[in-house]
DNA sequence: AATGCGGGGAG
DNA sequence: CTCCCAGCATT
């Protein structure tokens, strides 16, 4: 049988690959659903941050339609302490997706895969490959880092004409014969060997990589923009009575959608008449674009008094709080402060 | 074309 | 400290 010729990059991560891969748990399977949440996961977190949420939400979700039937505070509280909350909200609705438009039979194609919600053309790039086999070139981090680099591509990755240019070179590279052992080869070559400091002098392809010959190396992936950090405070009032806290679910579209949290000061004219018992803030919580100082007080509200339920807020025992996802910001401020009773209640037995 | 979205690990 | 991680949705 004719087999097109390999590109000898293509060749050269592949046989780096058959010795160097690790063995992780999504790579023991075809199931597409196990590899689409292994992809959601690892979306922009690192393989040792996501290892414990995938095995913990394949457990709790087996199946596709276990997931679409799950109540969404479920899967937040799983989720928690992993970040882009909005990952699990689209998890959730492309499982009813599939279930409703699909017949509960996960989508093998490219294109339809690119329609469930929070699946871009990286995800169902890989999707389509991992569990299909569908020759499509994944472009992520990696991926820039290893072609800008082996090829001295010098396209801003973070301009929009980027991702067109370096699927079209990834796609040329990518071999009909293999395009899942060439999609996870180029990834774990990244991660592994071509890293952001890399050991040039142990790869593989220094031989010919155009930036490693002109000692260049540094200077790719040429990367423009970077975000910027507002600081922000977040006030908090830990407020109880009976035995029970006033806590309120996070709307809109900001930060910790679907999380919950305590009373939240949103300006000076909020008070209580009664004492505030201050706490420990918890330690400066740093995010990619946010640098947030809290500050927090304990109230305790006399049995008889009526307090006005301000809007969104509701009473909630601990153990029911305890069930909510939250913030690590606020996980961090209920550790941090576990003399005060009733956040021994809610102190988490995972994050 | 820009911006928002979380959290953590590496150097 | 800075960078960036198996990115995507929204504006």
């Amino acid at each position: 049988m004719q087999k097109s010729p390999l590109h000898p990059f293509s060749a050269t991560i592949m046989a780096w690959y058959a010795e160097h891969q690790r063995e992780l748990p999504w790579r023991q399977t075809r199931d597409p659903y196990a590899i689409w949440l292994s992809e959601i996961i690892l979306q922009q977190t690192r393989v040792a941050q996501g290892l414990p949420y995938y095995e913990r939400l394949l457990a709790a979700f087996p199946t596709v339609r276990d997931l679409a039937e799950a109540p969404e505070a479920n899967l937040l509280r799983l989720w928690q302490g992993l970040g882009y909350y909005s990952r699990a909200r689209n998890l959730q609705k492309a499982a009813q997706m599939i279930m409703r438009d699909f017949a509960g039979v996960f989508p093998q194609t490219y294109d339809e895969i690119i329609r469930l919600p929070g699946v871009g053309p990286y995800t169902a790039a890989a999707i389509a490959s991992f569990a299909f086999n569908e020759a499509k070139a994944v472009v992520d981090g990696n991926v820039f880092r290893v072609l800008s680099r082996v090829f001295a591509v010098e396209t801003d990755i973070a301009s929009s004409a980027a991702r067109g240019i370096f699927t079209e070179l990834a796609q040329s590279l990518i071999p009909a014969s293999d395009p899942a052992g060439f999609n996870q080869a180029i990834m774990e070559f990244g991660a592994l060997q071509c890293t952001p400091s890399p050991d040039c002098s142990v790869c593989p392809l220094a031989i010919f990589c155009q930036s490693n010959l002109t000692k260049t190396v540094a200077n790719f992936p040429v990367k423009s923009k970077k975000t910027q950090v507002k600081a922000i405070q977040m006030d908090y009032l830990i407020i109880e009575q009976k035995g029970h806290l006033l806590v309120r679910e996070r709307v809109g579209n900001g930060i910790w959608k679907g999380l919950w949290e305590f009373y939240l000061l949103e300006d000076q004219a909020d008070w209580l008449p009664f004492s505030r018992q201050a706490l420990k803030s918890p330690p400066v919580h740093l995010l990619s674009h946010r640098k947030i100082t809290c500050d927090a007080w304990y109230v305790q509200v006399p049995d008889n008094f009526a307090l006005a339920i301000p809007e969104g807020y509701v009473w909630m025992s601990p153990s029911d709080f305890e069930s909510k996802g939250k913030s690590v910001l606020l996980l961090n401020l209920i550790t941090d402060n576990l003399e005060c009773p009733i956040l021994q209640d809610i102190s988490p037995t995972y994050l």
